[in-house]
DNA sequence: GCGGATATTGGGAACGTTCCCACGGGAACG
DNA sequence: CGTTCCCGTGGGAACGTTCCCAATATCCGC
């Protein structure tokens, strides 16, 4: 063809307002080249950044990226999970999802699937986790290497992810020797739950030098606690959190706390999805990644302190 | 149809993992029930909550939500744009959208478009916007009402909203009697940013009494400087924000700012787009929100110091 | 200049729905 | 019992692409 003509022809398209027809196309092909990612919760800062990994790995090659979202409401949930499916994405990436299993495999028969963020055990979907338990295992390491042995756990409850990092944290006290230093208190993710797992903490009879807070939100909680009880972090206590998230950061807080490569988990849920819609045999595998210790300033070495003679 | 034989068609169709087509769907009907939601940055947790109102917005009339995300780059907002007319969204919503006008012109002339948190002057589009210019307007008021009168502004430069913040800044210092005390340090939205301009203002010759950052990002960056310089917020300086964030309601924080109605900007915005979808005649207007000040721990009442016989 | 091979063009068919119309059967009414 | 109406059923046609094949045009070699 001509470069004249093809160039009239596009200034024609211009003209018209033309612009291909994706809907067609995808009945034609049986692809529509878009990868679905239904994510629970948007507020979730947590998700934006798994959602820039899978969008850069998506692109890359040669997909595009739709997003749904189930408002924290599983029903939600359901509805946006299927509304991708009747769209006919060529897979699909699910971000926190609280589906049941088996809307889950029942899904998971249609398009390749991948879980992040949740940990449901189903043969036939990916799933790309961090290593909670050793992020755990990394923050106890990091308060005892500075001289601490009373180090607190707040927990997480119910929370993704809430588990492994108390069983972490547990198996690390034990390998350091401080097995009858283990003191867990309940919470559930939230600053309110931190706020008052930190109370709780600081009027017990033993107070701990040292607080791992399971996510950075209830580590804030946890900081105002002890705030209020005129203390100072980290010179009286020491403060952990867990996630990196942007409020760690926060020059006013500075939590010392566990990073998860939340962009890199994005990435590769994505090659796992795109994997297995160009080469429909694979098998679907668990991605675990390795969490990273972020040092910043809510923790400090023991001041050391006259001891009795047992030394 | 007899009831068993419905009942026999739907268990088939379970079975066999039929699912409707939506795209052979909207190829018939010319219509997709989707509406596009195009989000410059997920980051961004103020759309987050715009999100919800659209989506609950959207579900009450019958419609889903389609979001796609332009990572903060004007070329892949773009595409996310594209992306959506190709899917042929019945409607769109750009939300925070870099995009040039001409861009979003000839979007529109394809399917209605509500524009949200930027404002191109276009006709043919909905606007849905926060009157940034009142906000500013309640936060000099509440500010001046405590006795403050050396109240500074730290302004957002290019940010969205920026400009109307710091005109009604202006505006409200003046009907206040205070404008020779107004004074305005640059700024960006952001936490350093706000953390150099309050540096500059303490080390000016006329510290300010009180601080008005016009979002709370960079609100939480003043903070620091201000603690930094030995000075206690609200007793020494009181300090504002903008945009009632979750960090503004952070305990540990505890912002006096100004609260955006950001759900009803989302449901404003997807109630535009769907009556115009339902109208096609129907003309795009501009819909103004209005801001409400949210009073926390940073504002307190100026003490009164012994001041010159002018009295 | 002709045959064969290769590029270029054009014309269906198909994808999975919805919508409309024609047809047939049954019920109701005269 | 026949006619009319209504409901239900079934059979295309259409939506806007892509893909494939056939037909035609172009080129090269002999």
């Amino acid at each position: 063809m001509s470069p004249a003509s093809r160039a009239a022809v596009i200034a024609a398209a211009e003209e018209l307002g033309y612009r291909a027809n994706a809907a067609a196309r995808s009945l034609v092909q049986r692809r529509s080249y878009n990868i679905g990612v239904m994510v629970s919760d948007l507020h979730n800062i947590f998700f934006a950044e798994v959602l820039d990994g899978l969008y850069a790995a998506a692109a890359e090659r040669g997909y595009r990226t739709l997003i749904t979202t189930g408002n924290r409401d599983p029903l939600a949930e359901e509805r946006a999970l299927e509304q991708l499916l009747e769209l006919r994405a060529d897979g699909v990436v699910l971000a926190g999802a609280r589906l049941p299993a088996e809307v889950v495999r029942a899904a998971a028969r249609t398009v390749p699937i991948a879980l992040v963020g949740s940990d449901l055990q189903l043969r036939g979907v990916d799933v790309v986790v961090d290593d909670d338990f050793q992020g755990a295992v990394l923050a106890v390491e990091h308060l005892a290497g500075l001289g601490h042995r009373d180090i607190a756990l707040i927990d997480g409850g119910q929370g993704a992810g809430a588990k492994e990092r108390s069983d972490g944290y547990r198996a690390a006290m034990r390998d350091a020797g401080l097995l009858r230093h283990v003191r867990i208190e309940p919470g559930d993710f939230t600053e309110g739950g931190g706020y008052e797992g930190a109370r709780r903490l600081l009027n017990g009879s033993r107070r701990p030098t040292a607080i791992f807070a399971s996510n950075d939100q209830s580590a804030v909680g946890a900081l105002d606690a002890i705030n209020e009880a005129g203390l100072r972090v980290p010179q009286d206590v020491s403060l952990m959190g867990y996630d990196n998230t942007a409020l760690a950061a926060l020059g006013h807080i500075s939590l010392t706390t566990i990073h998860q490569p939340r962009n890199q988990i994005g990435v590769m849920a994505m090659k796992a999805v795109v994997r297995r819609i160009e080469h429909p045999g694979s098998p679907a595998r668990r991605h675990v990644l390795a969490p990273k210790l972020i040092v910043r300033d809510t923790t400090a070495r023991l001041p050391s302190r006259p001891r009795p003679a047992s030394r």
